[in-house]
DNA sequence: TGATTTTGAGGACATTTGTCCTTTTATAAT
DNA sequence: ATTATAAAAGGACAAATGTCCTCAAAATCA
C-alpha cells in the first residue's frame, strides 16, 4: 500500500488524503505463477500495480509465433494498455511468472476518478506519457543494437527477467531465436 | 484551422466554443525545405500540428549512427515528445523534408490549458495514449519483420514519405542498411 | 554549360542470424 | 530412485544482412 503511495507520488504531487480517499477504487488481487491477469481476445478492463511478483506479456505475430512484449517487474504498473485505452479486444496476454500481488483498478473506476479529481487526470496523463518513453527506449534498441548488445542490455538492466524466464521467451522479446541466444550465452560465458 | 478542429473532435469532444478559446494559445509557424523545428541538445517546447508538409525526426545512436525516428505527415501532430515531456535536452532534430506550414503551441500554453480545461486534461492523455500505441506498433515491426516485409509495410502506409525521402534515411528508419534497401528494391522491381 | 558533389545501384566477400536437427541437461512425474 | 518430459545447448548448413568498395546517375554549383 505505502510502495504505491510512493509510486503515485513520484509521478504527481498527489495528498495523503486525495490518496486515502482513492484505495477504495483499488482492490488487491494474487496471482499464482502461471496464472493469468488478462487473456487475449478478451477487452483489458484493469490496471494493475505490481507490489510483488512479475508478468511476461506476450502475443502472436503474424506468422503466429509467440512474441513476448514485455517483462513487468515489482513497483510498476501493467495492463494490456491498447486494449485498456481503446477499450476493443486484447492481443496482449498476461501471465504471472512467479506469484504475485496486485492492485488492481478497473476501467469505470478509473473514468470516476478522471471526472472528479484533477490530479488523476494528471496521473493518467503522465503515466501515459511513461509509457510511451519507455515503448521509444524500447523500439530505438530494437533497430540499432545486434542480438548481443540487446540481450547485454537486457541482463544489465533487468537480470532477474532473465533468471526466471525461458530462453525461448527472452529471445521473442530480443526479437532472434533460441539458436541466436544460445550462442550469445556461450560466447559470454567464455569471455 | 478547420482541419485542425476536426483533427480534436475525433480525440475528444470539445465543443466549437472551447475550441475558439483555446485558438489563440496557438501560433503558425512556416518552415522551408531543410528547416528546423527542432535541435539536438534544446529543451524541446513546442508541439506542432502539421497543416501541411511533412518532417523528418532523427537522432545519432550509440554508434554516432545518424537514425531516422519518425516520417511526421500532414494531420498529425509532431514534437520531440521525450524531451517535451520531460522538459530535458532533446536528443532528437525536426527538420522538415518539404515546406511545411504548421500550428504550434509551446509548453507554457499547453500547461494553462492543462489547468484551465478538463477537455484539454483530456485532450493531452489522448494524444499521450496515441502516441504510445503508434510507438507500440512500430518496436513489434521492428521485432518480427524482416528487412523486406518492412519496407513493403512503409511502402503500403507511407508512400508519399518513401517518394520524398532518401535511401539513406528510410534505410535507418526500418533499421537496415543502404545496401539491404537496394537488394529489396531490386528484388521488387524484378517481380 | 561544364565541373563538382551527392546519391543510388550493385559487386565481392564477411559476418550475423536463422533453420533444422541431435544431443545433453534439467525438471517433473510415478 | 527411475522414467518420462521439457528445456537448453549446440552442429551443420542456408539465408539474410552488413561492410567496403566502385561506378553511374542525378542534383547542385560555379
Amino acid at each position: 500500500m505505502d510502495k504505491f503511495k510512493q509510486f503515485l507520488k513520484q509521478i504527481a504531487s498527489i495528498t495523503d488524503k486525495e490518496f486515502d480517499d482513492t484505495l477504495s477504487y483499488f482492490v488487491e488481487q494474487n496471482l499464482k505463477k502461471g496464472d493469468f491477469l488478462i487473456k487475449q481476445g478478451k477487452v483489458c478492463r484493469q490496471i494493475a500495480f505490481i507490489v510483488k511478483g512479475t508478468l511476461r506479456t506476450y502475443y502472436f505475430d503474424d506468422k503466429a509465433k509467440e512474441i513476448t512484449a514485455c517483462f513487468c517487474t515489482e513497483n510498476n504498473l501493467t495492463t494490456s494498455y491498447k486494449s485498456f485505452i481503446l477499450q476493443e479486444p486484447s492481443n496482449l496476454a498476461l501471465q504471472a511468472i512467479e506469484d504475485t500481488q496486485l492492485l488492481v483498478i478497473d476501467y469505470e473506476n478509473l473514468q470516476k476518478l478522471y471526472a472528479k479529481s484533477t490530479i488523476w487526470q494528471t496521473i493518467g496523463r503522465t503515466v501515459a506519457e511513461r509509457e510511451y518513453i519507455v515503448m521509444e527506449k524500447y523500439a530505438s534498441v530494437l533497430n540499432n543494437e545486434s542480438a548481443k548488445e540487446k540481450y547485454l542490455r537486457l541482463l544489465k538492466e533487468q537480470p532477474n527477467v532473465v533468471q526466471k524466464s525461458s530462453v525461448e521467451d527472452i529471445a521473442s522479446y530480443l526479437g532472434v531465436t533460441r539458436r541466436t541466444l544460445s550462442r550469445i550465452r556461450k560466447e559470454i560465458s567464455q569471455s
